[in-house]
DNA sequence: TTGAAAGCGCTAACAG
DNA sequence: CTGTTAGCGCTTTCAA
């Protein structure tokens, strides 16, 4: 075990309070003798023991992030911006992957990882209002992607409805009257999915499109392999689609790698579009149309949100706020972004 | 703050000790006893104190992965498998970026996050040996990615000088003759990268091939937008190269988009190889020629080499023993998976 | 400006 | 089988 405030304190001939003063940088300090604190200091290479300050403080300076998975491009992606965001505020964050099982997203709420994080950034697949409600962990909650409206808690998402109604109008603005959707979910909790379709049907319904269900078809998750095989569906119909709207860009890619190896011309003999702005949506050919979240954004304002539910000091003085507090629901940023797998310019 | 033991131990009517039996599972406990204490834990939902305990074991339970970038779909993959596999320990990830800057990097070496991690797992791309060496920070280190030679820290990596080899010569069976590579680096210490050259200019040597710089041009990082460059300038080149190798998959993305926006056909007109078998390249159009490292495997020793050296029973135990047991280097295994990219099936 | 000492919640000797 | 008690290393009144 490293050297302890009391080692310093014996060798630099002080109390241990003196050395305390000067590793926090309090001001009241003889020049003297912080000089003889510091050089002691770095003779035994002193660095402070997390646990002992963790447990006098009352707070861990440990967020953490809970996602499905971290080998989804967007969640990737998004940790980054998550990670880079808590940094600045001095946070370090912890990762844990739920796979969007409803057991181990429970188990999150629950606290798994109690008293040893400030706080909690969880972006959920399945739990619903009544989980979120039932809650007895107190740890300081923002919720990602997810909109449950009038939710028990802080949470930061794009509108999903209209971003999706948004994409369907630009197809059918390129004269698709035959529109199919790929990543409707059968388990009703599936929010996002739920609020990008009823987009697309509102976009339908407003251009006076007619809603056929054999152009929806229900994935098990959202991997390429999934829009790949969905892909294959559709294209096998009687009368296939001449667009597809996928609700992230990994169907999306799948969709596409089954159109092309098909022999079909994309966007030509089929447009298909994404959701995500992830970057392989970038440099795949052709570049895939998209809506482009903020994720930079979301990230900073959730760790915001989450700064001010921690607020300056501890457990004690947070619950007090926290409870006070009222919730908060932003709305993040989103681009629709037009590229060749709508509108075709290379030669693909 | 949350019920502690004592609270639980009053409203029981027992010692804490008795309680702390209950909680960790100790064996002589009277089954009436136990009754009551369980009670009391339910009625107040106790959570015991991380910091506390851990304070008091010496060890936390959280482990550091530090890596280059986590948007980066290899890392991302990678991280999936060790958070995994840590999980399987019951140990929890905390996650650093480096973004392969040389400053961070020692950072990570020095523990910046010392006393709160039992152990770091860390992807280097700048760091070399004297770093290592100089290291005084003494948590358990295992390194990732890196072969540097003699070291003094465990660490797994796959053979990344024969692998390139490999992938080398593979192109040349199929009859390329110009082959180009893309991803060497200037700096000197950038290992990875050097090994994978080597490998290439061995394959050429061993062929007869000679060796022409041009068509190695160096890149600044490993994204698809370097490669999608890079293949420009190799494009442009009076004779531009039958085939190349990227260092990466993302490079070889890139390229991948340069070659086919230019209208060339791949690999009719220029085969194109990647490394890291991201998921990305099984669903490119054509799919990816790549070296596929075994993540799971490296994910998996890592953590196990890390378990050894964390031992069973905390800081001290494991600075006796730690120093004693010898560096280990484990070598994990690769394919090499042959696709569109380099043998062209589809009809891109 | 500095020191002494209490105590955060937990575990583990040691007794009983 | 259960209780007492001494710290783990740190911060923080309270005094001096």
């Amino acid at each position: 075990m490293g050297a302890s405030l009391k080692d310093v304190a014996a060798r630099a001939g002080v109390s241990v309070k003196t050395v305390s003063n000067v590793v926090n940088g309090y001001t009241y300090v003889a020049p003297h003798t912080r000089e003889k604190v510091e050089k002691a200091l770095a003779e035994l290479d002193y660095r402070p023991n997390l646990s002992a300050r963790n447990l006098r403080r009352g707070r861990t300076g440990v967020i953490a992030l809970a996602l499905p998975e971290l080998d989804a491009p967007y969640f990737a992606e998004l940790s980054r911006f998550v990670i880079d965001a808590a940094a600045e505020r001095g946070w370090t964050v912890l990762i844990d992957q739920t796979d969007g099982l409803a057991d181990r997203e429970r188990q999150v709420l629950q606290g798994i990882r109690e008293q040893l994080i400030d706080g909690l950034i969880f972006s959920p697949l399945t739990v619903g209002r009544e989980e979120l409600a039932a809650r007895t962990d107190n740890t300081p909650l923002v919720l990602l992607g997810e909109r449950i409206l009038d939710g028990p808690t802080h949470h930061v998402a794009i509108d999903n409805q209209r971003a999706a109604r948004e994409m369907t109008e630009h197809l059918i603005s390129l004269g698709h009257t035959r529109i199919g959707a790929i990543g409707a979910q059968d388990n009703p909790s599936a929010n996002t999915a739920h609020l990008r379709l009823a987009g697309y049907r509102q976009a339908l319904e407003a251009a006076g499109l007619p809603y056929d269900d054999r152009l929806t078809p229900s994935t098990r998750s959202y991997h390429r392999a999934d829009g790949a095989e969905v892909m294959r569906r559709l294209l096998a119909l009687d009368e296939p689609p001449q667009a597809v709207f996928c609700f992230n860009d990994l169907l999306a890619l799948g969709a596409l790698r089954t159109a092309l190896s098909a022999g079909l011309r994309v966007p030509q003999d089929v447009a298909v579009a994404g959701f995500d702005d992830i970057e392989d949506g970038r440099y795949s050919t052709p570049t895939l149309t998209t809506i482009s979240p903020d994720k930079g954004q979301i990230a900073r304002t959730a760790v915001e949100l989450l700064d001010a539910r921690i607020g300056g000091t501890g457990r004690a003085a947070r619950r007090a706020e926290g409870d006070a507090a009222e919730v908060r629901e932003v709305e993040a940023d989103y681009r629709l972004i037009v590229r060749e797998s709508t509108v075709g310019t290379a030669g693909a």
